[in-house]
DNA sequence: TATATTCCCTACTATTCCGATAGGGTAATA
DNA sequence: TATTACCCTATCGGAATAGTAGGGAATATA
């Protein structure tokens, strides 16, 4: 399960994404258009602008904007900014790998493989998705 | 990311699975097999029992040992009752659906579009992967 | 320059969930 | 009848989630 966390950052950027070509995008916009806590959603634009996804401007008709364009924006990526693993265990992660601590032998455990079938059919859809093709689909 | 629980109640059923030919499996052996603790495994079995996975024999010489052939549990159902959704997004959950507080439209929704993806791809592998499957697999 | 606006940063908190433990009860078998 | 092994309830520490609080700093406009 994707946190809440995750959600309301894909919410806010495809949000960002339509509104941008009007300016920065602020705050208190998204979150009343979005329905999403002020203060949380503060936090978390930060994640997405330390990350190199967003940019920012201080001051009256300051705001959020895109830093790269939507296209080049690949789903998995932002995923793994806000939510961190993407694959369902650990041990079949590519970016947060942890050795499963109970485990002996990774290569002949049969969760592991299923997990790892798993994940690449994940991979397979996230990654050919960019932030353009949101913004296109909610139309 | 998959709870421990569920990890440690596949691994459990396939090893059950995998020795119930000599009889039923005793706790002791899959905690001891498999690094699980003895406590908490003994409470994940009860839960594939209830469901009917499981069937048990108490006294000397007892354990657990399948109800149903290996090859006719699928694994969705499995995941199911050990972990609970396989969707990323309750809004998208097949059997634990919920309806997101803050989406006015989940029809419009492009983060409920993408995470539907998902979930099918998902699905797709893990409709047809059966117990008998990581029985073999892991040999 | 004053002021309002807007992002930036740190710290704290309430709640929930996870993983595990404790301790006894009950049924079956030898 | 003693032992084995499952059955059930309760509890608990720690981590993570989903926020909240409060002020600070930069910028634009008047």
């Amino acid at each position: 399960m994707l946190s809440k966390r995750t959600k309301y950052g894909l919410k806010a950027i495809v949000y960002i994404a339509r509104q941008e070509k009007q300016g920065p995008v602020q705050i208190s916009n998204i979150s009343s258009s979005e329905n999403i806590s002020h203060k949380f959603l503060e936090s978390i634009l930060l994640t997405l602008k330390k990350a190199g996804f967003l940019g920012s401007k201080k001051g009256k008709g300051g705001g959020y904007y895109l830093l790269k364009d939507a296209s080049s924006i690949i789903m998995t990526d932002l995923i793994r900014i806000l939510e961190g693993p993407i694959a369902m265990l650990p041990c079949v992660s590519l970016n947060f790998y942890e050795k499963c601590e109970d485990c002996p032998d990774e290569g002949a455990c049969s969760i592991h493989m299923l997990m790892t079938e798993v994940r690449d059919s994940t991979l397979k859809v996230l990654r050919n998705k960019t932030l353009e093709d949101l913004v296109l689909a909610g139309q």
